[in-house]
RNA sequence: GAUUCCGUAGCUCAGUCGGUAGAGCACUUGACUUUUAAUCAAGGGGUCCUGGGUUCGAGCCCCAGCGGAAUCACCA
């Protein structure tokens, strides 16, 4: 007892300085709230208390379970969950005088609880029901409950409370967003730039919002699972890098400086999982957080993750029958279907999915066959079709540019896209059969790429000149070539075997799986400008 | 990076022709012991994003800036 009377000074000393210095700036419900704050710690309340507080069951167990039955004579007989406690937010209040019903939403869900004052205050003090729980306590405090589940009249299983604590006061209020018998939301807490710079508020009161990140982590553990049961090893490479490579893109530029060198955060981890391929791995693989210091919007956040693995001894071919079966089964075990609704479209991720090459569904979508053009002949097509081009552009980001513009957006339904120019590949092994091609693949879901794959390089010789031809790209103005890894390419020369390699836009793939229409919707704290002034 | 739209109470939003700043929810006070968008009565709450300009007078018109969204470009 004398202990929380010293935890209760303290912060009275602490409220009270607050207030004077920043009163004018607060408003007036915050104000109202610290006062309310102040009083609790008055009567002697520890409006946070230290010690846990045992909780019994959930909200939604007990919501969804409780069960009881109207014996002959009318009487009702409880069945189940007679002596529960559970812990959450107050989120709603519905005051009836000596009597409330009110809303606790913990991590599962909200259940109605039925507070009298005579069963909370058994005695002739009413304080903890008239002033802590009817004035003092808000909408949006944490509170623990003790009490037995009931039905109510109109059929609502509920809690009646026989003791009520108080464990954390909140200062904020909360927008209210209530939900009417017909599920019409009210007063919606739609604000894009709220919601994503205060997720926790968008988490609290958006209904859905949680569900969305929730299926992200289950899609997520499933491919793990997916990866696991198979043998494939989870791995950590670097996200400083010297050199950034495996990918076209512009980095982010850091400084160490204990080194005094210049430091990238990684486009890509493939060179990285291919030396450990190189090292005597099977099968490694990394969910990789990578940064690219491009334009963001609904698709592109300047980090973002990707999973790549890389298999020994295996070809494109087995990739993607490896990809239909790992994606089968992420979409059943995050929808229940291999069917998925997304926007008015339903896609079926159930296996196998048609493999069209590159050339046959450019020729498809503009009736031109280009397998056999040159630059100059690839240049008049595309401005035959309108598409702009640039002199940097070489056959390969031609032919890259022709798809991307005219038949992409056309393939809803998972299908490989198969067999790519050698130019845009410098990663990839040259096609067994077909001249000028190289053995790549890219998924393409709703009209988007969400995974891209080889049959990777593994002659270190053709590798150095597909380097080579980077650098000759990036003197002609292509800002995106790659770099020169001379360690990966050491690692090469002392032998690779044959791979397939494949990386996931896990972003892209929560999306589709979780019906959403930007990136912004599936990570927790998308990039926002920073705020000017103090929240 | 370009274009368009938006910024008003804690939240969601109105705001006419340029003439005293509005609603619902939330909040405060009161009533109510099975309500559920609880209800009923009364009340308080504003840097109209910021800074300039035009005007007798600006939430509204003009300019610049800040922040956000959408579309496009680049990219996954």
């Amino acid at each position: 007892m004398h202990n929380l009377l010293v935890l209760g000074q303290n912060i009275y000393f602490c409220a009270f300085q607050i207030d004077n210095k920043t009163k004018n700036m607060l408003s007036e419900q915050e104000i109202i709230r610290r006062e309310n704050l102040q009083k609790i710690i008055d009567l002697g309340i520890d409006p946070y208390p230290p010690e846990l507080y045992e909780i019994t069951h959930s909200a939604k167990e007990i919501k969804d379970n409780y069960q009881e039955e109207v014996l002959e004579d009318g009487t009702k007989n409880r069945l189940n969950y007679q002596e529960v406690s559970i812990a959450g937010r107050l989120m709603m209040v519905r005051d009836m005088g000596k009597a409330s019903f009110a809303e606790l939403q913990d991590s599962s869900g909200r259940i109605q609880i039925y507070v009298r004052r005579d069963d909370i205050c058994p005695g002739e003090d009413k304080t903890l029901y008239n002033e802590v729980y009817k004035k003092l306590l808000d909408i949006g405090d944490f509170i623990g409950i003790k009490g037995y589940a009931f039905k109510t009249k109109v059929g609502e299983n509920s809690i009646h409370v026989t003791e009520l604590k108080v464990l954390a006061k909140s200062l904020r209020p909360l927008p209210i967003v209530k939900t009417d018998a017909e599920g019409n939301v009210h007063d919606a807490f739609t604000d894009p730039e709220l919601r994503y710079r205060q997720r926790y508020v968008d988490l609290i009161v958006n209904n859905g919002v949680k569900e969305t990140f929730l299926k992200r982590t289950k899609m997520v553990n499933s491919i793990r699972e997916f990866l696991n049961d198979a043998g494939a090893i989870e791995v950590d490479t670097p996200v400083l890098q010297s050199i950034p490579g495996g990918a076209a893109a512009r980095p982010f530029i850091t400084h160490h400086n204990a080194l005094d060198i210049p430091l990238y955060l990684r486009i890509a981890n493939e060179l990285y999982l291919k030396r450990l391929i190189v090292g005597g791995f099977d099968w490694v693989y990394e969910f990789s957080r990578n940064f690219r210091n491009e334009g963001m919007d609904r698709t592109h956040n300047p980090e973002f993750t990707v999973l790549e693995f890389y298999v020994a001894y295996k070809d494109y071919f087995w990739m993607m029958e490896t990809t239909e079966k790992m994606l089968e089964k992420a979409a059943m075990d995050t929808n229940g279907s291999t069917k998925v609704q997304v926007g008015d479209k339903e896609i079926d991720f159930k296996a196998p999915y048609k493999r069209v090459s590159i050339y046959d569904a450019i020729k498809e979508y503009t009736g031109y066959d280009v397998s056999e053009m040159d630059e100059d002949g690839l240049r008049k097509v595309c401005k035959e079709l309108h598409i702009e081009t640039d002199a940097s552009m070489g056959r390969g980001k031609l032919i890259d540019e022709i798809f991307g513009e005219k038949a992409e957006h056309n393939f809803i339904q998972p299908t490989f896209i198969i067999d790519y120019p050698i130019e845009m590949s410098p990663l990839t092994k040259k096609h067994r059969s077909k001249p000028g091609l190289v053995e790549r693949f890219e998924l393409m879901v709703n009209g988007k790429e969400v995974a891209n794959a080889y049959t990777e390089l593994n002659d270190p010789i053709d590798q150095r000149e597909r380097f080579e031809d980077q650098v000759k790209l990036m003197e002609r103005g292509d800002d995106e070539a790659m770099y020169i890894d001379h360690d990966f390419l050491r690692s090469l020369e002392y032998g690779m075997p044959p791979t397939s390699g494949i990386g996931f836009g896990i972003d892209r793939l929560a999306m589709l799986f979780t019906n959403q229409p930007s990136i912004q919707e599936v990570l927790f704290f998308p990039q926002m400008r920073p705020e000017k002034k103090d929240a």
